[in-house]
DNA sequence: TTGATTCCCATATTCTCCCATGGCAATCAT
DNA sequence: ATGATTGCCATGGGAGAATATGGGAATCAA
């Protein structure tokens, strides 16, 4: 895994939707496409899912390629293979950073995710993930007990263990 | 382990944040970044986490390798891998050491950290901490009186018997 | 035509980069 | 030895570039 993200914040939102993609996402977008080349516009994957789904995960498009090609892999006209591209094709769009850094959230998207007005942020490893900022609050609550509950011990010490639940 | 840290101390953060990172800690940093050549910038990873941590943990690019591997090797999905994920991806920031020998610590950190003009480091084998002074003499007394209530004995008898408490 | 979408321009604030300085320490030459 | 020299280290300041964000005109599409 090459190319990774890393950091969090929130974003504004205004009435057309556009949103700023962090600096160093796009840094990370611009290395992670092959397509991509001084002065053009770097492009990735929004895939939204279904109901299930309240945040958006953003794909660059080496990592999209990657996903593809697990996919392809799955026997064809199983239901794993038909679900992984419903989901991964389907319920998915691409997006192109504008040259002031920022992507329109089509109003649909915003609507799913009930978006007004902000959209928190969030890198993991090779993609990163747009949520309502309440909305990744509240999906987070049992991170935040697990992580009460380790006491004086930290993330790390689990790592180190290497058991998980 | 390869490239370890090594000494503390404390140094000055200016108005920009800018801070000098202690240039026996940058030839660690340089050694462990495998990116970095000649006349090239050595970073590393910062990582804040949440409300629970009141320091900074800086990784080396190496270091942070070996995180991320442990971290994959968790079942997707489970609170350990969600936490560690957040933690060590989401709050987190990358830092390139500039030719001055410095980096910025953002706002934001500044702010969390309740740092105002002075940051100590300390080394911890593999990574190295940055703390507002104050908050490390009061974190770190329950090992000063530790190391009180050894009396004659040191420290390196504890290592020879091996037990912890 | 009417709302939505894209493109171009504007701007405040935050970062970066380049240059500058004082100090301490190791090295050198007398 | 002892003062002079060299060099790296920590730190400061300012100018210019980049970032995040807003507004309006031009363009598209139903």
């Amino acid at each position: 895994m090459v190319h990774v993200f890393t950091g969090e914040g929130v974003q504004k939102v205004d009435a057309k939707g556009r949103v700023s993609i962090p600096a160093d996402y796009r840094a990370v977008l611009r290395q992670a496409d092959p397509n991509w080349s001084e002065n053009k516009l770097p492009e990735f994957k929004i895939v939204y899912g279904d109901h299930r789904r309240n945040f958006l995960e953003c794909f660059t498009i080496e990592a999209a390629q990657e996903v593809s090609a697990r996919i392809a892999a799955l026997p064809r006209g199983s239901v794993e293979r038909r679900a992984a591209e419903r989901t991964f094709n389907g319920q998915a769009i691409m997006a192109t950073v504008d040259n002031t850094g920022r992507i329109v959230l089509p109003q649909k998207l915003r609507d799913k995710l009930d978006i007004q007005d902000e959209a928190y942020f969030i890198a993991m490893s090779d993609t990163f993930q747009i949520w309502k900022p309440e909305t990744y609050n509240v999906a987070e609550t049992p991170v935040d007990e697990y992580l009460d509950s380790l006491g004086d011990a930290d993330i790390w010490t689990v790592l180190e263990g290497g058991e998980a639940r």
